[in-house]
DNA sequence: CACGTTTGTTTATTAAATCAACAATGTAAA
DNA sequence: TTTACATTGTTGATTTAATAAACAAACGTG
């Protein structure tokens, strides 16, 4: 519908919110200069969003150096909209509310048992809705990671082997049904999509997240069920493969097969030593390879890699990689969901197609809300 | 220096020549629908183009099917300009002249003592120039293929061991010495390079393209020298990873390793069964798991693979990819490099740094040769 | 042969950028 | 204090490149 240069305009809007959202505290002229745009021209997009407060002022910044008038400083309103990220599992879940800068604002743990991808997620939103109406913040969108393939721009769940699922078109199945649109992502990627949030200001290009995740098992008590994940991320975006199953790991390491590490004692978990060096072996001996073909920036391990901290630097001593343990939790990948959506908006639309029905990306900012606020 | 108008401009003209390019013999309204612009933009784009003949019209095409007046065909002039393409080995070179449309116009084949990259480049060129001005094709650019370690976008070599190289800057030593731009790049991604060129209408997005490559080894006769190389295409192009490393394989899976595979009869080189078996295992032990995190919409076994295929068929038949055995040729390499010109020339320019000195990709056809023809 | 259809061009219009001038606001030296 | 100068940001005129609309050309069909 937006002819090509309606689009230009757009496109041009949407790269001075990522550049607000990369540099928080710019001027427009700074800005101007980034984008080799025209000063009047990044004021002619700014002052619409100020009006709507997308974007609000944060302060007067001190004079340069040589005189002259204080630039303005700008920034995403933080606060304009709210996103809820699920990290959905076979018995349970976890969920942040997050706001556009990525900073938590609720957090929720709890027991559910799956009974199919639609009604499980509307159970949970109508548990937290209450609490999530209560904030200041307006929710706009709700993103979800799952444990499975899924081909997120589709909205298509390929396979879930923990929750039995198999060819679910999610996006048919939800229509209409939330309040606010909703993205289904594979739980690895929503990892990597956090990464990104979290180091945006780094405008990391090449990188690789892999997770250590523990899920209960269905009924049985121990032991728990491992999950190893990787997210890939080139170009500075989530990379899916053809087959929406890129950084799929072989079955043999995951799962059970490496579920002896976890021992229960009387306090609680164990780690066997000796299980675990075995383990780490077998995984490390697939994942370097893979490093040195991907040749990626950075490698970011997280989840319970943390607690083997020193086993993973002596396994990767031998490369020349940096390596990366961000602080990480059991909300990483609801993080992540959240992470996934507010990436998501301020992402450059493109005319998807290319070249039949030139049709806009649904999650510009800007257009969804022109008439609303 | 170019304002973001005019930016716009020579990216819908770009749009319009790739259009040309991967649906030749398209008219003027159907491109206009394909890319969802205005018909009267596509003829005020496209004329100037054929005056200047980087588009030429192909022929009237047979008038719709409910009447109308027949659409004139248009597509790229192959001929505007013609490329050299060099495979640069230790002792020995080939080389290819393309025109536009990939087709091969000449090649060549001869030993060259290496004497340094742009010292021995410049040589080859002399020697093959004459051929090459004699066609009535004029050369409009160079491409180079080494095995080596490569940022194609600085033109600088990270790392050539059979080339004795270590941190070259190719494109400040190569500064104001030929007559056209060169490019160089590793060989196996040439490689990938020259698939996509011969698959240009298929508008591959991800894909691996896997090579078996033989050297002499500089002095020695025999063994044969193996070099295995992968070539890495997402989103429809070359992936170099963070460190231009990617796609590189661990040493012990290339060169002398595997050498007694080829063994010398009476008649020439005869393959050791076992011995490639023993390989072959340990070869695809090694890519499968890479293929599998890559997830790739094809894969391309090139060069002396498909002296192999049965062999090559038998290991991938456990899995779920499609497999591709592509003609191919010792001149694949030099023809790769021809390609990976071809392929930028028609890359639409984006603004490179999108920080500071705003500034065009080199290699814009139009502009290029805006003034001169 | 009249009529509808499709391609492609021409001219007027429009959207969105730039350009240039200027107001506002600051530092620093005279 | 005053003056000069530097920098940010806005305003109005101008330019550019797209679209829109009308039309010419070419073709098939009843």
């Amino acid at each position: 519908m937006p002819d090509s240069k309606q689009l230009q305009r757009i496109v041009n809007r949407s790269h001075v919110l990522q550049t607000l959202r990369v540099s928080s505290g710019i001027s427009r002229i700074e800005i101007s200069r980034q984008l080799g745009l025209d000063r009047s021209t990044i004021t002619n997009l700014v002052n619409p969003l100020l009006e709507m407060s997308i974007v609000k002022v944060l302060s007067e910044g001190s004079s340069p150096s040589k005189g002259g008038r204080r630039p303005v400083l700008l920034g995403i309103n933080e606060n304009f909209g709210s996103i809820l990220g699920i990290d959905l599992q076979n018995s349970s879940f976890s969920a942040v509310l997050t706001n556009l800068n990525g900073e938590i604002l609720k957090e929720w743990r709890g027991d559910m048992k799956f009974m199919g991808l639609v009604e499980t997620i509307l159970r949970i939103y109508s548990l937290l809705e209450n609490d999530i109406n209560e904030m200041p913040v307006p929710l706009i969108g709700i993103g979800v990671g799952i444990p499975a393939i899924v081909d997120t721009e589709q909205g298509f769940v390929r396979k879930a082997t923990s929750l039995h699922i198999r060819e679910l078109d999610f996006n048919r199945e939800a229509e209409g049904k939330f309040p606010v649109p909703v993205i289904i992502d594979n739980d690895a990627n929503c990892c990597a999509w956090g990464q990104l949030e979290r180091n945006k200001e780094r405008r990391l290009d090449n990188f690789l997240n892999i997770i250590w995740k523990l899920h209960r098992l269905e009924g049985e008590e121990a032991p728990e069920e491992i999950e190893i994940g990787m997210g890939i991320v080139l170009g500075g975006e989530v990379y899916y493969g053809s087959g929406s199953a890129a950084g799929e790991l072989p079955e043999d390491l995951l799962s059970r097969d490496a579920a002896n590490i976890y021992r229960q004692s009387g306090t609680g978990w164990e780690i066997d030593e000796k299980a675990l060096g075995i383990y780490l072996d077998k995984l490390f001996n697939f994942l370097i390879p893979i490093f040195n073909v991907f040749d990626p920036g950075e490698i970011f391990f997280g989840g319970h890699f943390t607690r083997f901290r020193s086993h993973v630097e002596k396994h990767m001593s031998g490369t020349s990689f940096k390596v990366n343990f961000p602080r990480t939790d059991e909300l990483d990948t609801a993080y992540g969901a959240a992470s996934m959506f507010v990436e998501k908006l301020f992402q450059t639309p493109v005319l998807k197609g290319d070249r039949e029905g030139a049709e806009i990306r649904e999650y510009d900012l800007f257009s969804r809300f022109e008439q609303e606020r």
